[in-house]
DNA sequence: CAGAATCCAACCCGATACTG
DNA sequence: CAGTATCGGGTTGGATTCTG
């Protein structure tokens, strides 16, 4: 990936940052949790089954800091039982919708990849 | 998420392979690394300092968990002093397009990002 | 230059228990 | 249901040293 001084962003230098949110949307459940999101907003409980092998804590977290960065929205009502739910903002759909084909680019390339992971071990 | 014979892979489900491939891809390094490569091939050292902040250790276990999934190819040529290049594969180039594009999703949306950072603080 | 090996601190993250 | 608080083990991963 070539400079360029007209692109203020750069996720190859590690004080930018773009490097900080990248690490965010790859995190271990990051990806996953904003694919879950779209295109329909979910409940905390639907992401949790939906996101197999998360705890509360880290589904917490992820959320947290993918809110932050301004991609997810929490919408609260207190109503009882409390109902909550969890949407992607216009900027977390664009990013969500790249992590969404990635995961297709994956899919198309799994079964090569496991003949390779097959012949290596 | 159910079993469906006609899409086999499931990064949702904990068990399904692709999980795996997913996490490699999505490391703390190996998302970079993919784009490093993308795409020009690049020597050990050329790596490490675009990939600021990188490690040889970490640089070297990335690039091997990429290797055995079939996705990056190691050509070694033993001259002194000794030559050795990494380059994507055809699914390599597949996987490190997409990454690129969510690299480049990110670029998009990083002013708006910033701003609700700064006001999350 | 391209890595392997070792050591060890930091933190990730899961389990558990608890709250509103 | 939707989380928070605390604890502790296990893994990550950086620094250093060494080799071909």
């Amino acid at each position: 990936m070539a400079e360029d001084p007209r692109r203020p962003f750069d996720v190859f230098s590690g004080a930018c940052p773009s490097r900080e949110v990248l690490e965010h949307v790859t995190s271990r459940w990051g990806s996953l949790t904003l694919a879950a999101l779209s295109p329909e907003p979910a409940r905390f409980g639907e992401l949790r089954r939906c996101v197999d092998g998360v705890s509360d804590k880290m589904l917490s977290q992820t959320l947290k800091a993918l809110e932050a960065d301004g991609l997810v929205e929490r919408h609260v009502q207190s109503t009882l039982p409390p109902n909550v739910d969890y949407r992607l903002t216009p900027n977390g759909e664009t990013v969500a919708a790249a992590v969404k084909q990635l995961i297709l680019a994956l899919y198309a390339v799994m079964p090569e990849v496991m003949e390779s992971k097959a012949q290596s071990a």
